[in-house]
RNA sequence: GGCUAUGUAGCUCAGGGGUUAGAGCACAGCAUUCAUAAUGCUGGUGUCGGUGGUUCAAUUCCACCCAUAGCCA
């Protein structure tokens, strides 16, 4: 009985660029799908861009374009990213659509009139010159348990602590330098709480992961608080009903976005039906993949929400983990942030979708894009191993046999034994122990290997008389080949689809598995699939970091609210610092700037390299007769500024907000270098 | 800080209270020359993150610690 399965990714972004990082979700949901069709069943596969909320609307306005075309540009990037890494799916969409409103609004007034949404007036810090509200990320200030500077409203990057901006000391907001107010507003709020023993139940199941349950305990030992739902205008998103200037929060509607993208299929799919997917007594599956970090989204509101609006509950949660690059977190310092794009420039997308097929365990783990690793990995698995079974054997049948391939196989025990493992295999698939399954199909590939040394068709090939022996033993592994790329389809369509073209065949699949071909013809072989070599992933890599270098001079923000992957951290490299010209100065002499209540202007000797002049902002803090003859830290080499008084040449170093003047010790002579 | 997960050969990973802890790659030797220098055979490699505990027996179970990652509505 063939299974009808709705499976969704997690919504990409709209304010953002797909990177590796997301792309373990996309291959892994693809694969997975791709193998749930060539093994019989009905798949079905959603996605959708995530087009609202604060980031989207601020970058449109920092652009000065609207957030609609700003999330169309992206959408059609994230398109054809997707397209080519071969991501199948069925419908593409976008949140920011008329199904999408008309189906958050319905689910709204369901809980709503069900009684689980309440309202409640909160008071939050709000930014006057921009008049809007701001969200955590859009504050920082001081933290207040560590006193870190520079820290967003929501937790502390130096000492670990989570707060309530309100909380920050010396708070500032991102927007406009402007020191936030508290105001008060009205919010909606999802009663989450009343759905405690429906998720304590739901949880406990076998939707989810064993970890992420035990994850979930937490929320429940806490005890579920209400969420909050909305968001006042200015906002870009949908309009709460029979409100003027309330918004649902991005979170509300992302989600709800699956459905929509699936009930915009339905529209142009005649055998789709929106209700035999999503009602309260479907019998169809649905699953979601998603990232780790976005559990608490998908497995408690989520599920509340259908609950409360009378839809159905999801099948199956399927929580992965983050990508590591050679072992570390991606990183725009490390040139380890790859770009979906920047990899399709250099490297088969196929590559990268085995690659990450060959570690995908089906637990919440993260897994590591070790290059050398992947050099090796592509080259000894998928040409030396599986390819290399039809190039060493295709040509006899192609010079000898007119490429005819015989009636009977030289050793069907090895063929059955390959057919026998497809239960190993689609189980192993359905798990999503991907990794397992490689191993399983390249172990196979090993025997054949071995298989094909121990027949010596070459020799063979030499000798009069044996000729049917010669074209048995090639058909046998060439038929080994096929099953092979059957197994290896879902991974790798694209050179499936070569295969099939080499073997004369309809499209492999699962059925035909244990069906050997026998007098048939094929086609001359052409490699299949190229190797690679360090050098193009160095310059994959090369290209990364200047991607990021001319990227760098615009906020490269994506980590939003919604974003399913983790990927900046602000290390950098000893050559970022050498970058920095820094030298010891002398101060020659310092004198207030009239019209300027900060600044002092400095002229430094700094030896070889002369005099400057520097404006420096530390009026506030010591008196001109005191510097001179001072030693300071200058940065030399950066770009010369025109103020209003003159032009600055370089920036005094000090700390802290008072502020205080670093000073090399006695002994240092000006124009020396500082390291 | 709390919680959840991860830590096994040079690399990437599997395994799991009990013979001598495994695979692929890398490395070495031999064979082979059909094949994209691909393939086959043979071989060495490990304080199973650390410290304690339970046990006849711990890499496996428990506690604590360290490192890494995520989450804290």
């Amino acid at each position: 009985m063939a299974r009808d399965i709705l499976v969704t990714s997690a919504l990409p972004y709209a304010n953002g660029s797909i990177h590796l990082g997301h792309l373990v979700e996309y291959i892994q949901t693809d694969v997975w799908a791709r193998f749930q069709n060539l093994f019989g069943n009905r798949c079905v596969y959603v996605c959708a861009d995530d087009a609202h909320g604060t980031p989207i609307m601020l970058k449109a306005r920092a652009a000065g374009i609207d957030a609609e075309d700003l999330i169309a540009d992206y959408g059609a990037e994230h398109q054809k990213d997707f397209s080519d890494f071969l991501i199948g799916f069925d419908n593409y969409y976008t949140t920011h659509s008329k199904e999408n409103r008309e189906l958050s609004e319905t689910i709204f007034n369901r809980l709503s009139n069900a009684g689980h949404i309440t309202r409640r007036t909160i008071s939050q810090a709000f930014d006057e010159k921009y008049g809007m509200f701001l969200p955590d990320r859009f504050i920082q200030g001081e933290c207040p348990k560590c006193g870190a500077a520079e820290q967003y409203g929501d937790a502390c990057e130096v000492c670990g602590a989570t707060y309530q901006p309100t909380e920050l000391t010396n708070p500032v907001s991102v927007l406009s330098g402007a020191t936030p107010v508290e105001r008060d507003s009205e919010h909606y709020f999802f009663q989450l709480g009343q759905f405690e023993d429906f998720l304590h139940e739901w949880t406990h199941g076998e939707q989810l992961q064993e970890a992420i349950t035990r994850k979930l305990d937490e929320w429940f030992k806490a005890g579920l608080k209400d969420w909050d739902i909305s968001r006042d205008a200015p906002y870009f998103g949908f309009k709460i009903p029979g409100t003027l200037d309330k918004y649902f929060y991005v979170w509300l509607d992302a989600p709800i976005g699956y459905m929509a993208a699936f009930a915009n299929l339905c529209t142009r799919r005649d055998d789709l039906n929106f209700d035999d997917f999503w009602s309260r007594n479907s019998e169809a599956e649905l699953y979601h993949f998603i990232g780790k970090d976005i559990v608490y989204f998908h497995a408690l509101f989520w599920p509340a929400m259908l609950e409360g609006a009378g839809y159905r509950t999801p099948t199956g949660i399927h929580a992965h983990g983050f990508l590591t690059v050679n072992g570390e977190k991606m990183s725009k310092s490390r040139g380890t942030f790859i770009r979906a794009r920047t990899w399709l420039d250099h490297l088969p997308a196929e590559y990268l979708r085995y690659y990450f097929a060959a570690k995908l365990s089906g637990r919440v783990e993260d897994i590591d894009l070790n290059l050398d690793d992947f050099v090796a990995r592509i080259n000894a698995d998928l040409i030396g191993k599986y390819i290399n079974i039809a190039s060493r054997t295709a040509n006899f049948i192609s010079k000898r046999f007119n490429g005819r391939l015989s009636s009977e196989l030289d050793r069907p025990e090895l063929f059955q034994e390959v057919a026998a493992a497809r239960e190993e295999i689609a189980g192993r698939f359905e798990q999503r122990r991907f990794a397992q399954g490689i191993r399983t199909i390249m172990a196979l590939a090993d025997k054949t290997n071995a298989y094909v040394a121990e027949r010596a068709p070459w020799q063979i090939a030499r000798e009069e008389g044996r000729e049917t022996e010669l074209q048995q033993i090639c058909t046998t592994a060439l038929n080994v080949f096929a099953q092979l790329t059957t197994y290896l389809k879902p991974i790798l369509p694209d050179t499936a689809a070569r295969a099939e073209a080499f073997l004369n065949v309809n499209p492999l699949d699962w059925s035909q598995l244990d069906r050997p071909l026998l007098d048939h013809d094929i086609n001359q072989f052409k490699p299949l699939l190229k190797r690679v070599d360090d050098k193009t992933v160095e310059r994959m890599m090369a290209a990364s970091s200047e991607d990021l270098a001319t990227k760098s001079s615009e906020p490269a923000d994506n980590t939003s609210e919604s974003d399913g992957t983790s990927a900046e951290d602000n290390t950098i490299e000893i050559d970022d610092f050498t970058k920095i010209d820094l030298r010891v100065a002398r101060v020659i002499s310092a004198e207030p700037v009239e019209g300027a209540d900060r600044l002092l202007k400095l002229i430094l000797d700094v030896g070889p390299l002369g005099q400057r002049q520097v404006f420096a902002g530390i009026k506030s803090a010591y008196d001109p007769t005191e510097l001179q003859d001072r030693l300071v830290s200058l940065v030399a080499n950066l770009a010369p500024r025109k103020m209003r008084f003159g032009v600055s040449q370089g920036m005094v170093l000090a700390a802290g907000n008072r502020p205080y003047l670093l000073a090399p010790d006695d002994g240092a002579q000006p124009g020396d270098p500082i390291k």
